[in-house]
DNA sequence: TTGTGATTTCGCAATTATGCGAAATCGTCC
DNA sequence: GGACGATTTCGCATAATTGCGAAATCACAA
């Protein structure tokens, strides 16, 4: 997976209405009625931000009559957003002189 | 934390330049001068940047003599990261009728 | 206390995202 | 095959983001 794509997942997530999309559907697969109501915006925003997460492999969509299911894609994402709930801090052993230095003005 | 708070981190990570930093960082700290040669931009651009990645709680800095160093506050996104290399698909069990219906035009 | 290097803050212009309604698709059911 | 319901696409106005250089801080050495 590339930076960009990279970049793509979490920028997808990185909107209040999408996100809020994207854990509603840890419980299960959803129309887009649905989602509709649970992002509490028009359906031509609810479908733009829908195509969004899809594109960037944050979800998957399935026709089935004339509604569209859409479900996450990836896998990890409901342990990350656990994982969000309890914070601790990193240290790291690097010393000052372990950084570059002569750099001028800008 | 809040959906508000969580937000923030995904989009915080959701730029090229911004994640490229956080990988960096993965490695252990390192000062300003290093992440703008990692980010490949200006001085006040990787400032700022730096900023959103701290205020959204990714990123914790430390001023060391006239040098300030950035390390990960987040745990669990190399792991995230890790994860996103290996994609797989999920299936839920919820069928066609479980959708709401009766929903008028836009 | 002046100078210098490291970093941040401040406007500013250009690009991109967001939300909406209207119109277009696409299946389904008389 | 026409109407209808579900969803997407389009065009537009507004808001947010991005990147930059200039100026402001801040710490330290001469």
């Amino acid at each position: 997976m590339t930076l960009k794509q990279r970049t793509a997942v979490f920028k997808a997530l990185g909107h209040p209405a999408r996100l809020r999309i994207v854990e509603a559907l840890d419980g299960g697969e959803r129309c887009v009625q649905d989602l509709v109501q649970i992002a509490g915006l028009g359906w031509s925003t609810v479908s733009r931000h829908l195509s969004v997460l899809k594109q960037a492999g944050v979800l998957d969509d399935e026709k089935r009559g004339q509604q569209v299911f859409y479900r996450v894609k990836l896998p990890c994402l409901s342990e990350l957003t656990r994982c969000l709930d309890r914070p601790s801090s990193r240290r790291s052993s690097c010393g000052t002189e372990g950084c570059s230095t002569g750099r001028r003005r800008d």
